[in-house]
DNA sequence: ACGAAATGTCTAA
DNA sequence: TAGACCTTTCGTT
């Protein structure tokens, strides 16, 4: 369920209590077994989010404390790091091959991490719709990948019916992965492959994302509320900030990407890239604009009474700008929010103050 | 108990 | 476009 910025922040939780780690990886649930053998007793490296997707290096020990001597990663650094040449070209077959337009994607070496064929096993995951991961240790309980709904952060079940896909310790620490849609294991061709298929991450928003993010949208006729949605538009965002970002800059989900001027795009992108980056540290999603978040409903000059009174005392009709809030008095101008299905998917908008 | 929904993606038809 | 899949939670019988 979770969208890119959870999956940042639980690459950070993880390295925290992982990197450097010798590792015991286990799976109570028996469907990563053998990957979970593959891991066990590895040393952990550092942790990376791109997107929605996780990857994680594991080093045999032994080579590992051999070759590092980078200031804080841990793993190799860039030891046996090809030149571009060779890594693009030569590396990739057919299958693996790089997406016009992505080229530059294949080319960024995840956290400076050798992407080799005799580098560290990548761990890779991705959460789907339930994935969830659970952390304990050291007072340290967390549950992160929990729904818009969910406050219950009790049941992991431990024992005979576990769902604990892959469970990883160290340190007095335990981190729990239960119903992840991928958990696989991949050598550094398998990451770069994963990769390529992925557009600019707005939390990792690197030198050139904008422009590309930009030049992919307007080059498509899909709805901009489609292609925002598309991972290899843009990687990490999901329904939530496709609805409310477009909103919070104002415009139509329903409007063809090249239809959309590229001044209107660079807010877009700017926009993701504010909300998500804030949301990082915490996790939680905070898309409603300062300036139209609904006073507290003492307060006697409410600027929005209509906001207000509309959303009562329903906290989850007032996390969100637009999602979940059709029928809703839009925040901004009063109208109704609507709600349809596109591709799939429930959207939200205000049809009259999005243009 | 049961069904629906949930911040997602893939495959087949 | 429909269905499959992975799991948990919440609202309705």
């Amino acid at each position: 369920m979770p969208e890119g910025q959870a999956i940042h922040r639980i690459a950070r939780l993880i390295n925290e209590r992982f990197e450097g780690a010798d590792v015991v990886a286990s799976s109570p649930q028996g469907r990563f077994s053998d990957g979970a053998r593959r891991l066990d007793g590895l040393t952990a490296g550092r942790a990376e989010a791109w997107g929605k997707h996780f990857f994680m290096p594991f080093a045999d020990g032994g080579s590992f404390a051999r070759a590092d001597n980078g200031p804080s990663s841990g793993m190799p650094a860039g030891s046996a790091l090809q030149s571009e040449e060779e890594s693009s070209s030569g590396r990739l077959n057919a299958k693996n091959a790089i997406a016009p337009g992505a080229e530059h994607l294949a080319e960024t070496p995840l956290g400076g991490t050798s992407l080799g064929d005799d580098g560290p096993l990548w761990l890779h995951i991705h959460l789907g719709l339930y994935g969830r991961w659970h952390f304990t240790g050291e007072g340290s309980d967390a549950i992160v990948g929990a729904g818009v709904r969910s406050g219950n952060h009790n049941a992991v079940n431990v024992g005979a019916g576990s769902t604990v896909r892959l469970r990883l310790a160290a340190n007095g620490f335990t981190a729990d992965l239960t119903g992840p849609s991928r958990c696989e294991i991949l050598d550094g061709p398998g990451v770069r492959a994963a990769v390529s298929k992925l557009g600019p991450d707005p939390v990792r928003n690197e030198p050139g994302d904008r422009e590309r993010f930009v030049e992919a949208v307007r080059r498509r006729r899909s709805p901009v509320g489609q292609l925002v949605l598309d991972q290899s538009i843009a990687a990490g965002p999901g329904n939530i900030y496709r609805a409310d970002c477009l909103f919070r800059v104002g415009i139509s989900p329903l409007r063809p990407g090249n239809k959309v001027s590229a001044e209107r795009l660079k807010a877009l992108w700017d926009d993701l890239v504010e909300t998500m980056q804030a949301d990082v540290p915490d996790g939680v999603i905070r898309t409603v604009p300062e300036s139209l978040r609904p006073e507290p409903a003492k307060a006697s000059g409410a600027k929005n009474p209509d906001a207000e009174s509309a959303d009562g005392d329903d906290p989850e009709a007032q996390r969100f700008a637009v999602y979940h809030r059709t029928g809703r008095p839009c925040l901004r101008c009063g109208t109704p929010v609507a709600e349809k299905e596109m591709a799939g998917r429930r959207l939200f908008w205000c049809p009259s103050c999005q243009r």
